[in-house]
DNA sequence: TTGATATATTCCTATATGGGTATATAATCC
DNA sequence: GGATTATATACCCATATAGGAATATATCAA
């Protein structure tokens, strides 16, 4: 097998650095694809693809007006990317006060421990 | 060109659900390889590739013990991917009520009443 | 109708990948 | 030394990219 999708899900989706530079332009607000071909200096043809991976997972909404496609950032498929990542916060942020983390932390001790007495 | 390498940054080795899973057990404590293939159910050379491409980004460090090789989760890498996702929270999140999220959201409408008078 | 503009789709190609399998390497034990 | 254990690497293969180029499709303008 080959590697996942980029259309598996928004983790695949957003690995490529073109699309994320599409989402952050449409978080600028809504744009029509030749705007964004501008912005990002790429050839049309790969932002219309790049567009449909994003419509694919959910990313953006198109809206069709004459001619324009205009498309529209909808973030809810990165809040499991935020979810997850979240969890690790804490492996880079020294501070870690609240009780849940805390929680967190002795769970952690707890599974080295069992796995240390082998 | 085909994809990015996985081994570009945390974005694109993160993308692998395999991966994702490794370090999830990592963040239970360090691992000896053996631990992940039978916690993965994975085959070993393929926990050895998968730990490769986590190593090249940095995600995780390696100790050796005797025969051994045990896995350390070094969550770092992770904070790009969590700052960058941070950014679209309020747009999957009611809630927005500090200054910074209504500064952001100014300058949004801005852009977007720019971008509709053409 | 003809032409121009906006966007999507198709075809091509080089490339990296992920799993499978076999093997190399290294440490440990007898 | 020889056998076993732990891990990495090499090789093969099917596959899905991402960009390039050409073209299809649709809408608007004159």
């Amino acid at each position: 097998m080959a590697r996942v999708a980029t259309t598996t899900d928004a983790f695949n989706a957003v690995a490529e650095p073109r699309r994320r530079q599409i989402l952050d332009v449409l978080a600028g607000g809504e744009r029509p694809v030749t705007d964004l071909v501008t912005e990002l200096g790429l050839a049309q043809p790969q932002v219309s693809k790049h567009l449909k991976v994003l419509r694919e997972v959910g990313l953006v909404d198109v809206r069709e007006q004459g001619r324009q496609r205009v498309y529209r950032l909808n973030g809810r498929p990165l809040q499991p990317i935020h979810d997850w990542v979240r969890q690790y916060e804490r492996t880079w942020n020294e501070r870690f006060d609240s009780l849940d983390e805390l929680l967190e932390e002795l769970k952690e001790k707890e599974k080295r421990d069992e796995n240390s007495g082998e």
